[in-house]
DNA sequence: TGTACATCAGTGAACGCGCGTTCACTGATGTAC
DNA sequence: TGTACATCAGTGAACGCGCGTTCACTGATGTAC
C-alpha cells in the first residue's frame, strides 16, 4: 500500500474546519445584527481575523454562506430555543417558549438570537436555496408548537401560526420601537395575547 | 410694483411639483416592493422617466428622499386601511381593519401596501429622522386601534400593539411563504387568533 | 537524521460594477422693453 | 409685436467608494528518501 497517497484528514481538517467554523461564526453574528447586505466577505473575514482572499478557499460564493449560515443559525436558535422543555406540554410549554422569544433579552442582543427579525424582508427577494432554508425553519418551528400545544388537531395547527406571527412580529416591533416605552409594552402585550390562559381572571387595569 | 419680482407661482410650481410628486410615486413603489436599498436614484428616476442628475434639484439626498417618502406612505397606508370604518366601533370597527390587512391581496401586492413588511429591518438599523418617522407611524396605529378596541383602558391597549403585531408579523411571514399551503393558512391563523370573539363557539375542525 | 520538494491555507492587490453625488451644459419658458 | 436676455428643470458624463470576486504569490507544514 503506498502510503504517499493517503493524508492525516484529522490535523489538517481541524485546522481549516477551525478557521472555517469562526468565519461562519463570525458572519452568523454580523448577519442577524447587520442583515447579509451588512456582513459584507470583507468585513466577515476582518472580524474572524482573516483577509478577504482568504475566503473562497472556503466557501464558493458569498451567497453560498448565506445560505450555509442562515440554516445552521436558525437551527441553532430553534434548538436553544426549545432546550429544557422536552419533558413538558401544553402551556408548561408554551408559556417559557413564548416568553424566552419575546424577552427584553433577546430584544436587546440581536447577534445572538433569531436571524429572521434581521433578514426576513431581504429574504423575501432573495435568493433560491437562501429563501428555501427559511421556509423550512418556518414550517418546523409551526410542527414544534402545533405538536405542544395546549389544543388538537387544526385548532392546534392554527394557534401554532399566529404564536409564531407574534413572536415574530412582536419582538421585531419591539426593537424597532427600542428606547421608547411602547417596546416594553409591546413585548408584554404579544406574551399576554399569545397565552390568554395565564390572565383570563385578570381585573382590567390591575397592576402587574 | 415691478412685475418683474413677481413669479408666477401656479404655472412654474405645477411643473415642478407635478415631477416631484412622479418622483415620490415612483419611490414610494419601489421601496415598498423592494426596500431602500433596492430604490436607488437612478433606478427611481428612470421610473419616473427623468434621468439620475435631476434627482438633486428636488431632493438634497437620497436619505431625505427615504424619510419623507416613508412618513408619506405610512400615512396614506393608515388613511386607506380604516377608510370607511368611520362610524364604527368595537369589533365591527376591528374586524375588518384585521382582515383588510391580512388579506391575500395585501399580501400578493406589496408595492401598493404597507410598507413596514419591506422596510422595518432595513430601518432598525438606518437614519434617525426614517426611524422616527416610524416609531411614529406604529404609535399611531396603536391609538385608533385602541381607541376603537372591544375592550377598554390598559386591555385596550394591550389589544392593540398585540393586533399591529399579528398583522404585521403575519403579514410578513405570509410574503415570506408565498408559493406554499401554509402562506394561506398564517393569514387566516391570524385574523382568528386577533378576532377570537367571532369564533368562540366553533367547533374543532369545522370546515370554514 | 537531514535535505529537497509538494501542498495549500491564507495574503494583498487588482478587477468590474452599481451606488450616491457633483457639475458643466442644454433648451424650453417667460420677462423686459 | 419682436428681440435680447434671465431662469432653471432636467441631461449626461464623471467622481470616489464599497462591494463580490480573482489571482499571483507566500510561507508554514508535512512527505519522500
Amino acid at each position: 500500500m503506498k502510503m504517499s497517497q493517503r493524508v492525516r484528514p484529522s490535523k489538517r481538517a481541524t485546522g481549516k474546519a477551525a478557521t472555517r467554523g469562526r468565519i461562519v461564526s463570525s458572519a452568523s453574528r454580523l448577519i442577524r445584527s447587520r442583515g447579509f447586505a451588512g456582513a459584507s466577505v470583507e468585513r466577515v473575514m476582518r472580524d474572524a481575523g482573516l483577509t478577504t482572499g482568504g475566503f473562497y478557499a472556503h466557501f464558493r460564493s458569498k451567497s453560498a454562506l448565506d445560505a450555509e449560515v442562515l440554516a445552521a443559525t436558525l437551527a441553532g436558535t430553534r434548538e436553544r430555543w426549545f432546550a429544557g422543555l422536552e419533558s413538558r406540554a401544553g402551556l408548561d410549554w408554551l408559556a417559557p417558549a413564548v416568553k424566552r422569544y419575546l424577552s427584553a433579552a433577546h430584544r436587546d442582543s440581536p447577534g445572538d438570537g433569531c436571524a429572521l427579525p434581521a433578514v426576513l424582508s431581504e429574504l423575501t427577494r432573495g435568493d433560491k436555496k437562501t429563501r428555501q432554508a427559511m421556509v423550512e425553519a418556518i414550517e418546523t418551528a409551526a410542527q414544534e408548537f402545533a405538536a405542544h400545544s395546549p389544543a388538537a388537531g387544526l385548532d392546534a395547527r392554527r394557534r401554532a401560526l399566529a404564536t409564531l406571527a407574534l413572536c415574530f412580529g412582536g419582538l421585531t416591533l419591539a426593537r424597532a420601537l427600542r428606547g421608547h416605552p411602547a417596546s416594553d409594552e409591546m413585548l408584554a402585550a404579544c406574551v399576554q395575547w399569545a397565552l390568554p390562559e395565564l390572565h383570563h381572571h385578570k381585573t382590567q387595569g390591575g397592576s402587574k
